[in-house]
DNA sequence: TTGTAAGCGTTATCAT
DNA sequence: ATGATAACGCTTACAA
């Protein structure tokens, strides 16, 4: 391009994959396949070529390598947030998964927004990813045919759909907030609260809502509107939904909350307004965030493995981008973890 | 490769930049020109191109335009970790000055460990990332000339040094807990405890520690040995570090501790040993997380904005590879926000 | 086992 | 303003 007809066939300029090659007295093809395919070449070559790349500190052109094998060993996932609920664990354990196959992670971040998540999505694609994960079942709905048409591999994480098999891995969202339901239905409690997590554009947050509504149904049960309250992440918004709730008499004797630092902010507001729990109120929360087992009365929640479910995730997507045949248990368990702060209903 | 003999020169087999030429009857170059730099071309056959690139749905090659400009507008981050401290706000903020520039960025994690970053770096740097950014400014004993030989540019975030004007951003940690602790002698504390962070890979960790021990010396002061604990970043830790802090009298009056969680659990602690804070015992950290003001007691503490952190960390290395000037500060503000936790020394 | 050379899908130089 | 084509640095089919 600067230098077009300075560059001679076969000579070698900068220091590539050519230089090695000609230094090492053999073809790129030889070089290639010492780096890539060392027992296709010959030991005495392969060390030949290994010196003189030591020598040289060559570093491969990842881009080149790229366009050439068109796989880019990058596979891109979008989380709504880096530090919501244990989506930092769920990081950990893809990034364990891939390192082990020399797979790159890249993060990206939409903000339960759809339209980021299609955006950045597409970003990925441009980049040239071999697959995206996302979080949730539900997308921007031109997501779906872009995903196809481009043949990109994907997988859904943090949802379990028994109905699809395959395209997620997560636990069973609505499940798990049926058994949590009945389980205090048996501890006596009639009337019940929610705290639930917005759900907008988070798929996970209603199911569990929907979970709750099931399980009360089931005994002719509903949460009263004023019983019901929706916020974000924060032990702040946990608290101003708690003093809400049990401003409406009667207050129900246990609340649900939709993550831990809501199920947090509730406990502490309880404390503040002298409720004891769990004699006249219980909380129980999703996600098992230290703080949780911390405070004076641990919190009973759900707890999900995170990082095993980026682990499995990491396999599947791996497996699919190789074409190989994978043997991955797609839901992943939600275990109720009974704390002090649930217990029978009063009265 | 498959069908070498097919492939005619000009003839466009796949959706791509010569298909799309072929059909909007212009040559490839146009194309490119009408995608990238669309003043250079007539305003008709630029809509002519957009038109059939949107009937086609064709998405660039960002691998062969990678290859093709020797830039891949990604810059690689590697983080301690990525739930630690304030890094995901960091995060959120190179997210956000990217994404204004069209750049992408790639995120690892090297969980403390210089060989692991130094390991991550040279994955990026073989992928083609355009920069590197990395948490400190001590890192593997290699790291310094492998960027400089490979010419990448690099950034350290979260610490300020005047001596190396431009390598790093972030707040003067040890200038900080200098502040801090001068703060704590003034109202009278003279015996202190220290639950630092992990010092092991940790330069911003350390420095606060000897910024501590500078202050106290300047009043011919410093901490006792057994009122000194090494943790890492959990409540857990901080009970059980200020358990044994306390249990070696005299009592320190002051503890500092490393991080929002340390600090946490040691504030936890004490109000589970009837410690009264601050009247027998002030107790000061370090990050702002949400939980230190919502407890009880809410948390003296110091907080350095992360995202604002981010953002200029995103526009520097952005600058530093296109190459433009740019002015930054490179000193961020640590703020030390006074609460209920600190008080005069008892006595 | 090793070499030759086409090809990956763009960009950019140079000529028109 | 547009087009023809070399070049980016590797991999790989095919030949030897």
């Amino acid at each position: 391009m600067k230098h077009p007809k300075s560059r001679i066939a076969g000579a070698a300029q900068t220091v590539g994959l050519r230089k090695v090659a000609a230094i090492a007295g053999v073809s790129t093809a030889t070089v290639s396949r010492a780096m890539n395919n060392p027992e296709r070449v010959s030991p005495e070559l392969r060390e030949r070529v290994a010196s003189v790349v030591r020598h040289l500190g060559w570093i491969p052109h990842g881009t080149a390598r790229a366009l050439a094998t068109r796989r880019t060993n990058t596979i891109g996932a979008v989380f709504p947030a880096f530090t919501h609920g244990d989506f930092g664990g769920t990081i950990d354990g893809l990034q364990s998964e891939f390192s082990k196959r020399d797979y790159t992670l890249l993060l990206a971040r939409c903000d339960y927004d759809y339209n980021q998540e299609f955006h950045q999505i597409r970003k990925f694609v441009e980049r040239g990813v071999d697959a995206v994960l996302m979080v949730g079942e539900e997308h921007h709905h031109e997501l779906a045919e872009f995903l196809a048409r481009t043949g990109t591999p994907h997988l859904n994480m943090y949802v379990y759909n028994a109905q699809k098999p395959g395209t997620s891995i997560g636990p069973d969202n609505h499940k798990a907030l049926v058994r949590l339901t009945r389980y205090l239905i048996g501890l006596g409690h009639r009337r019940f609260g929610v705290i639930a997590q917005n759900t907008t554009a988070n798929d996970r947050a209603r199911a569990r809502v929907q979970g709750i509504r099931d399980a009360l149904a089931e005994h002719g049960l509903a949460v009263r509107p004023e019983h019901f309250g929706l916020g974000g992440n924060s032990i702040h918004e946990g608290r101003e939904l708690f003093r809400r709730i049990v401003d409406h008499a009667p207050q129900p004797t246990a609340i649900i909350c939709g993550n831990g630092y809501l199920a947090v902010g509730a406990m502490l507001e309880s404390q503040a307004q002298g409720i004891r729990v769990p004699d006249a109120m219980s909380i129980a929360g999703w996600d098992d965030i230290e703080i949780m087992t911390e405070l004076p009365i641990p919190i009973t929640t759900i707890r999900v493995q995170a990082e095993e479910v980026g682990r499995r995730v990491g396999r599947r997507i791996i497996a699919l981008v190789e074409g190989q045949q994978e043997v991955t248990e797609f839901e992943c368990q939600a275990e109720i973890l009974v704390r002090a702060s649930t217990g029978p209903a009063p009265g």
